[in-house]
RNA sequence: GGGCGGUUAGCUCAGUGGUAGAGCACUACGUUGACAUCGUAGGGGUCACUAGUUCGAACCUAGUACCGCCCACCA
């Protein structure tokens, strides 16, 4: 016996450790199959679940339930990131509670204690991942840091090095002065801050009193300024082009060089030009041959190149003092209010400097082009589309990329180096020795590279060294390339984009991925972005306690529309909680009434009643919408079409009209319940991938034995020769029917208790056929006394409806108002008659008539024909009432 | 500055050329032996605006307004 609810409290982890014992998820099952492949995008291992990896692993774990029904070999890998700079920060903010300094512990044995931590803590979001019911095959689990990985990584890094790929240089990167480490361009964040210009006056050497004035937004770092530059064709300033100035407070000699650089329609027109910490003043410093004058240490703490006044202070503190000490000499022009884009650190979320040092750099412009030309050629396909474009631009315009990070946590890179600084690349030290004894000529110690790489250079090789590669394993010879890979939009470009560039480089040309489904941002219910800082963060696990992990996912689904963010809320997810608990009570209904232990291998074009053709049809439609519309990602369109034939018309309709038979105990309720037992089945399968737990158990209890856990079952293909459209035909009439007459009956204030008589008049034999068939639950549902054909005129006080060719006549025992059917009757009409007017509007129009579809102009003139019908027989009424005053 | 997206019922959103839809909310009524986490019925929309294309536009084109996001080195 079913509960009065499904338990997913308790139920949920049972069924969920049923299947993961049973080994469901793990691949290679089916090896005559055709593989089906999706790489999780791998959380860090500091994640913690939120809406958006449930969003992102339910579209998932969607497409991999339906493959796997579709008898594909499925696999799912799962993993965890490494996480470079927030794992370290986690582990230091521990080391922080108990006081000790991470340079105290050594590099050693801070990575220990890292890994330490990682075995402790890391990976929760696995068993949150576990309740929501996501089919991953753990036993494949992988992680950045595995040794496999590492080798992968050391592969790639000392390939591209040999290639001339990847290269070090002495540029200015973005450095982040709170964790001392360079990060690379998507790190940076441009915030808008409110600041000012201010202006200052240098003093131009040999011209006493003669000032060039330059507007900055960073006072500080005039301590590092060595020219000012005006435009070449600025008048104002020709003649003082090649002079000299004096830099105030410093007192360096500085000159005026000429520079399109420069905007005459930009403040003063002259911009003073600090290489060492600008990435424009930099190039302008390269044009003209300036020194680099660099003027902070890894803190942003003006170092010893500037005045000994201003050394070890804070960049911010220097600012004040500067501006004070130039007000104080006169040379404060004027301060400006403005409002301009400042740098942050993604993570750190300080103010990050331009500096100069010495930083690994991936030639990514070179990697770009095959992956470019992949989606160009559709060997990979975004969905929805209008993501190529985000991915073409960034690509096209892709700058070398930095991935040297100067953290411990991390892939260290293999490069060692000489006592003169020469660099010898290889995957060991031995084999960097051999190659530096060949450039000596000798033996000569060589100290390898200090820092680690970015945490996305290791992360592009997750769809291959997942599967083993650099070996070619047969993982990686089955299941590389992946069919789909499922993303936010937020990653294109750190990971999705340089994943193209790896498969393409190191996997023979071969993309990783044949389709990128590209889905929404989940935000809170007034659309803004969830963030802690906000408190607006929804957690899933906690809809998921509240209302079942079934329901928290066919909302998700439900919701994911292409190309639109999600606005969630507790009341949508109680809603599809609602759709749950009615499928339950309609299995309920099922086991109630002996459907449970029908023979299951009904054969479905073997059912004779009406009735049932019927729903075998719209369940068989049913199936096929949901098929297409997972075909093409359209998450929404196959949830809904789902939804819409379990409660709309299977329990809505299906089941309201076989109860007569059920109750009676007639012979003919024996095809009835084996179709019931049949759509059931249909609807725990196609129901499955959105809501597999609640499916799982109604599968398990509406059968004496099952051949299979639903999970494996096997997905319903569309089969036409199921479908009876004469079926479809009689059940539409009776159900417009039903409806007419209950809405009629609505409208009239007719006691929803009261049964009535009906009086047909100028049925067809087939409606009269159809009405002797349908009898019982058109009484029934209808609230209906006795059906009869209309013998001369109708009695009067009748309420009187029309659908088809036929008028059907409720008489009541002279209580209806018969101005009120007037009126409903006359507004009816007048709808009627509005839409008559309209079509026969169209038809009248030659031009309509000439090149409209053939097709719509037949729908139209049936359209038609029927209003005119239906408007007859509704004027009829009326003047029958009419003349009864 | 460049690019992308949005504007449809009170709310949240579907709907990409053929008579405007769903869920929630709202109103009325609840007869029924799966279900009140329910049933039946109902009200509610110049599809942001303007101009075009078309026999026909929520949908295509151009523009306008407002909102959001991404990218960008401008002092």
């Amino acid at each position: 016996m079913l509960e009065k609810t499904f338990d997913f409290t308790t139920r949920e982890k049972e069924i969920y450790d049923h299947w993961d014992d049973s080994g469901a998820f793990k691949c290679g099952q089916r090896p005559n199959a055709d593989p089906f492949t999706i790489i999780l995008p791998p959380p860090n291992v500091t994640g913690n679940l939120h809406i958006g990896h449930a969003l992102n692993h339910t579209l998932q774990d969607v497409l991999i339930r339906w493959h796997r029904m579709r008898g594909r070999d499925v696999l799912w890998q799962p993993g965890m990131d490494h996480a470079g700079i927030a794992t370290q920060m986690v582990v230091e903010r521990q080391l922080d509670e108990g006081n000790i300094r991470r340079h105290d512990m050594g590099r050693q044995g801070f990575i220990d204690r890292v890994w330490e931590w990682k075995e402790e803590s890391g990976g929760m979001i696995f068993n949150q991942m576990r309740r929501l019911g996501q089919s991953c095959d753990w036993s494949r689990q992988k992680f950045t840091m595995d040794d496999g990985f590492a080798t992968a990584v050391l592969k790639k890094f000392v390939d591209l090095y040999n290639d001339g790929l990847i290269f070090r240089a002495k540029r200015l990167v973005n450095w982040d002065p709170h964790f001392c480490t360079a990060i690379s361009d998507l790190e940076v964040e441009q915030r808008e801050v409110n600041g000012n210009y201010w202006h200052f006056k240098y003093p131009v050497g040999g011209e006493e009193g003669r000032f060039l004035t330059v507007a900055t937004t960073r006072p500080e770092t005039m301590l590092g300024d060595v020219a000012v530059a005006v435009h070449p064709d600025d008048d104002r300033y020709k003649d003082l082009i090649g002079k000299t100035l004096t830099l105030p407070l410093v007192g360096r000699k500085m000159i005026v060089v000429a520079d399109e650089h420069a905007d005459p329609e930009k403040g003063s027109g002259a911009v003073k030009i600090t290489p060492a910490h600008d990435f424009d003043d930099h190039q302008v410093g390269k044009r003209h041959d300036l020194e680099n004058i660099n003027i902070f240490d890894e803190h942003a703490r003006l170092n010893d190149n500037v005045p000994a006044k201003y050394r070890g202070m804070d960049r911010f503190e220097a600012r004040k003092l500067i501006v004070a000490d130039m007000d104080a000499l006169g040379l404060l022009d004027k301060v400006e209010p403005t409002v301009h884009m400042v740098p942050y650190g993604d993570r750190s979320g300080v103010v990050i400097e331009p500096w100069l040092t010495d930083q690994w750099y991936v030639d990514a412009e070179t990697l770009a082009k095959p992956a470019i030309e992949a989606v160009e050629k559709g060997k990979t396909k975004f969905v929805p589309k209008t993501w190529e474009k985000t991915y073409f631009e960034w690509m096209r315009n892709i700058e070398p990329w930095c991935v040297s990070r100067q953290l411990w946590w991390g892939h260290q890179i293999p490069a060692w180096y000489g006592p003169d600084g020469e660099i010898f690349v290889a995957e060991n030290e031995t084999d960097a020795q051999k190659l530096a004894d060949v450039h000596y000529g000798e033996i000569k110690e060589i100290v390898r590279d200090e820092d680690v790489l970015d945490t996305w250079f290791s992360s592009a090789l997750w769809p291959n060294a997942t599967l083993g590669w650099p070996e070619k394993t047969p993982e990686l010879e089955r299941y590389y390339k992946s069919d789909v890979l499922v993303t936010g939009f937020d990653i294109i470009f750190f990971w999705v984009a340089r994943m193209m560039m790896d498969g393409l480089y190191f996997m023979d040309g071969e993309v990783p991925f044949e389709t990128v489904y590209v889905h929404a941002l989940v935000r809170d219910e007034n659309g803004a972005k969830m963030s802690k800082s906000k408190g607006n963060v929804i957690d899933p696990l906690e809809l998921a306690d509240k209302y079942g992990a079934d329901a928290l996912r066919i909302t998700l689904a439900a919701m994911e529309a292409q190309g639109r963010d999600i606005k969630m809320s507790d009341k949508r997810v109680e809603g599809y909680r609602n759709f749950g608990t009615k499928l339950w009570n309609a299995a309920k209904f099922c086991e109630m009434n002996d459907c449970f232990s029908s023979d299951r291998d009904f054969n479905p074009q073997s059912a004779n009643q009406t009735i049932n053709k019927w729903i075998i049809g719209e369940a068989e439609k049913a199936a096929a919408l949901v098929t297409k519309s997972l075909e093409a990602f359209r998450y929404n369109d196959a949830a809904a079409a789902v939804y819409q034939f379990t409660w709309g018309t299977f329990c809505d309709w299906y089941i309201e009209l076989i109860k007569p038979q059920f109750f009676d105990n007639a012979e003919e309720a024996k095809e009835t319940r084996k179709t019931a037992a049949w759509v059931m089945d249909m609807i725990l399968k196609m129901l499955h991938p959105f809501m597999p737990f609640v499916t799982e158990e109604l599968w398990q209890n509406s059968a004496d034995k099952r051949e299979t856990d639903l999970i494996l079952a096997t997905w319903p293909e569309y089969d036409a020769n199921n479908v009876d459209e004469n079926a479809a035909n009689e059940i539409n009439w009776l159900i417009q029917l039903i409806s007419d007459i209950r809405t009629a009956r609505a409208e009239m204030n007719v006691p929803a208790a009261a049964k009535v008589n009906m009086l047909v008049s100028g049925a067809d034999d087939i409606t009269k056929e159809a009405l002797k068939a349908q009898n019982d639950v058109l009484c029934r549902l209808a609230r209906l006394e006795d059906i009869a054909t209309l013998a001369g005129d109708p009695p009067r006080g009748a309420i009187s409806v029309v659908v088809g060719e036929a008028t059907y006549y409720l008489p009541l025992s002279g209580v209806i108002d018969i101005e009120a059917e007037k009126a409903r009757l006359a507004k009816s009409l007048e709808k009627l008659e509005k839409e008559i007017a309209s079509v026969a509007g169209r038809l009248a129009n030659e031009n309509f008539v000439s090149k409209a579809h053939p097709q719509v102009i037949e729908d139209n003139k049936q359209g038609l024909e029927e209003a005119k019908a239906k408007a007859e027989k509704t004027k009829e009424a009326l003047q029958r009432l009419a003349s009864m005053n």
